[in-house]
RNA sequence: CGGGGUUUAGCGCAGUUGGUAGCGUGCCACGUUCGGGACGUGGAGGCCACGAGUUCGAGUCUCGUAACCCCGACCA
């Protein structure tokens, strides 16, 4: 038993820290709040990212980078932005070190003084806003669809693997467009895009909705968010698109000659997921023996365990599972054939599970003898025989039922923590009790919002995109209400 | 920055009234094993966070310093 994991019903927050270890996804690093991801978690991130840059071309977007430092006067031009990242960031005040007297040390070198700070991109809207003045001049010049992968840093007080961490690895679209709504459709569609992907590769299902103008990014107009549900009940923001308006454009002066012939301000958008992805996929589908993987996301989708005792039987199971490991191949299943000869088969068994790969295949003399495997599945955990003819077919079907019910396992989970209250004492009963969203009246100010979270800790996650209205009274002030939004206590 | 805690082998930990360092796991070697995290034998691995004190003697007591963790405030 070298790897038993903290059950997740005890201490959640230590269950979900040791799985990131054990299952060799991530480690904390030497450098505060600041995180290594392994080998292992990095093979999910990149399926990831390859699944959401696939969207972003066909969707007639293009990969472009910009720099990591930012000039402080570039950062501090929208006032709404500086404000709201200001307190997190990591500064570059010197460019050179020098020896200490005694040879002994490097200290920053005093004469190496920057004359202008530079900031550690949290985002990148001013440094490329600052870029885009220069590629716009004309209605023709629009709309510009960019995206950048890269890292980004925030100075977090209290971090957590991968769902908070004080640098981290992240998308981010920045859009210039001729119309309000042109921008407005792109921050909607990239929100489809997100929840597309969260839903169909990552089988978390999320709920779309608007944030209120206090959980707004700071400088937009409209964020818009996904918002997941973690299985101890909190809520996880999985993703943001911003309609930004025209204030980036104002803040960097950039303007175009418009079909009229006059000059206007460019209308903006940005959007970004990132590494908090890989906690929002962890929390939402493992179980006590370690990750569930959805087949589309796992780096491994199918491994082979060799059961044997002579060499005899290593060799002919050896040659049986090269067979089958081709044919899986041929059908685009990803598949290892774990014949190392130093672990044994129950090792090997606990071992994949933890590290949530969908599918294994165990082959012993007995199955060989009958021309079958014993198959298991990571989400429901059933064993059975399985014909080795045609298996790479069945397989195929298999993964997608898996992909299928990993989802509404989760959506069940996710829709049975959707409760509707309507006094203050059945909402913070709600909280308390089960979790999850609850869905309440609300009177639409910043005032209440701030005075619930305050004495609840829970926040307004969004109000739903398709919110049916609804009159009601505001479960805190009493206030008319004219639909209910969806509160949760998050990460 | 408030409140609590930790620091001893690669990792996880124990160490009693102060007496000179131990367990689990991992690692190396050999043998028996191999259908759910096998076992035996042998082996390597330590400035007990750092600094000062008390003492014949400190992992253990006192003071100081540092790093990290947890709970708050801040946040994708």
């Amino acid at each position: 038993m070298a790897k038993e994991l903290t059950p997740r019903g005890e201490n959640y927050s230590q269950w979900y820290n040791d799985l990131v270890i054990k299952a060799d996804l991530a480690e904390q690093s030497a450098v505060r709040g600041c995180m290594v991801i392994k080998p292992y978690g990095y093979a999910i991130w990149e399926k990831m990212q390859r699944a959401l840059d696939d969207k972003f071309k066909e969707t007639g977007h293009h990969n472009a980078y910009f720099p990591i430092f930012i000039p402080k006067s570039f950062f501090c031009r929208e006032a709404e932005h500086v404000k709201g990242f200001a307190k997190e960031c990591a500064v570059v005040t010197h460019y050179r070190l020098r020896s200490t007297e005694d040879g002994s040390a490097v200290e920053v070198d005093p004469a190496a003084k920057l004359e202008e700070e530079l900031i550690v991109r949290p985002t990148s809207e001013t440094i490329i806003w600052n870029t885009y003045k220069n590629w716009i001049q004309s209605y023709r010049d629009l709309p510009i669809l960019c995206n950048q992968w890269a890292n980004v840093v925030r100075w977090e007080m209290r971090t957590r693997l991968f769902l908070r961490t004080a640098e981290f690895l992240w998308q981010e679209g920045h859009t210039a467009h001729e119309t309000r709504e042109e921008a407005e459709e792109e921050a909607r569609k990239m929100l489809d895009v997100y929840s597309d992907f969260a839903e169909n590769f990552m089988a978390v299902p999320v709920i779309k909705g608007v944030k209120t103008a206090n959980e707004r990014f700071a400088g937009a107009l409209n964020t818009y968010t996904i918002e997941a549900l973690m299985q101890d009940g909190k809520a996880l923001q999985s993703g943001t698109s911003h309609f930004l308006g025209q204030n980036f454009a104002k803040a960097f002066d950039v303007t175009f000659m418009n079909r009229e012939g006059k000059s206007e301000y460019v209308w903006a958008t940005s959007w970004g997921v990132s590494t908090r992805l890989m906690g929002a996929l962890i929390m939402a589908h493992s179980d006590d023996n370690g990750l569930v993987l959805p087949p589309k996301l796992a780096p491994t989708q199918v491994v082979i365990v060799p059961v044997y005792k002579t060499n005899e039987e290593r060799a002919a199971i050896a040659a049986k599972a090269n067979e089958v490991v081709a044919r899986l191949r041929s059908k685009g299943i990803s598949v290892l054939f774990d014949d190392n000869d130093k672990k044994k088969p129950g090792w090997k068994f606990a071992e994949y599970e933890l590290k949530g790969f969908p599918i294994r295949i165990a082959l012993g003399p007995r199955d060989i003898a009958k021309n079958e495997g014993e198959v298991h599945r990571r989400d429901t955990m059933e064993k059975f025989q399985m014909s080795l003819d045609g298996i790479e077919d069945r397989l195929v079907a298999l993964l997608d039922e898996m992909q299928a019910n990993i989802f509404s396992k989760a959506k069940a989970y996710r829709d049975a923590h959707v409760t509707r209250v309507d006094t203050y004492e059945e909402f913070k009963e709600v909280l308390k009790n089960k979790g999850g969203f609850v869905s309440a009246h609300w009177d639409g100010t910043t005032e209440t919002e701030i005075q619930i979270k305050e004495e609840t800790k829970a926040t307004i996650r969004c109000i739903p995109i398709g919110n049916e209205p609804e009159e009601g009274k505001c479960i805190l002030t009493g206030k008319p209400s004219h639909q209910r939004v969806l509160f949760a206590i998050s990460y």
